[in-house]
DNA sequence: CTCATATACATAATTTTCTTATATATAAAA
DNA sequence: TTTTATATATAAGAAAATTATGTATATGAG
């Protein structure tokens, strides 16, 4: 589990990546889907989920809509059409980022 | 130029490698050195810098000296024996996070 | 000769981002 | 019945960066 700080800056690009990808989820699914797609390793807080789905909703990159569940409320997310293109260009620079991490970190010079 | 938020968690473990594969090296070198290998697209910024070169002295993962250069001062920082070990630990730590963000960033599911 | 740019360090104020703690509530399993 | 799992929310605090400011020398352009 990483000494933490590395997820910083991170959160955002995985969550609208994950919203792309399965079109809408909830928070603590979120948390539940890199859980397990990390095997393990990468856990997601729900005090920066939840924080942070409010914030990406207020700027209008997320859209959501409640539904009750076996007596629980779900809150889904979706993207919105300008969130679509926040994503695709927030993958776009993250790729770009882990490029050059990788010349960086991998070189011998 | 990224969004900004990414570089987040990562520049100590720039700061390490590099001091790791070049022996000794000042802020400014440090900034520029990136600047290169990162071909204009990763800015590193010496007030992140330098703080950060403070507090990893202060840790004993870094010590210091002062050269006077053409009447300006350069402070050359090095690793010390336990700043080594930090250093694999945290390329490893940055390897590891990579790979599961590949896995998340790229698949499509 | 002066002004912008580059070199070189340092620190303070602020902002961003995350962790940890707290709170509420239902359901299932031990 | 108490812990674990599900589900959301927010507040306090810590960590890490950006931006702004300050000092100082050197060089190149105009």
């Amino acid at each position: 589990m990483f000494s933490g700080s590395l997820i910083k800056g991170t959160l955002k690009t995985i969550i609208l990546k994950l919203l792309y990808e399965h079109g809408s989820m909830y928070g603590y699914e979120i948390t539940k889907q890199v859980e397990e797609s990390s095997e393990g390793k990468l856990k997601l807080t729900l005090g920066a989920i939840y924080p942070t789905l409010h914030k990406l909703e207020k700027g209008g990159l997320l859209s959501s809509r409640s539904v009750e569940v076996d007596n629980r409320l779900r809150k889904y997310y979706a993207l919105t059409a300008e969130g679509k293109k926040a994503a695709i260009k927030k993958i776009n620079e993250y790729e770009s980022f882990a490029r050059i991490m990788h010349t960086i970190i991998l070189s011998n010079n």
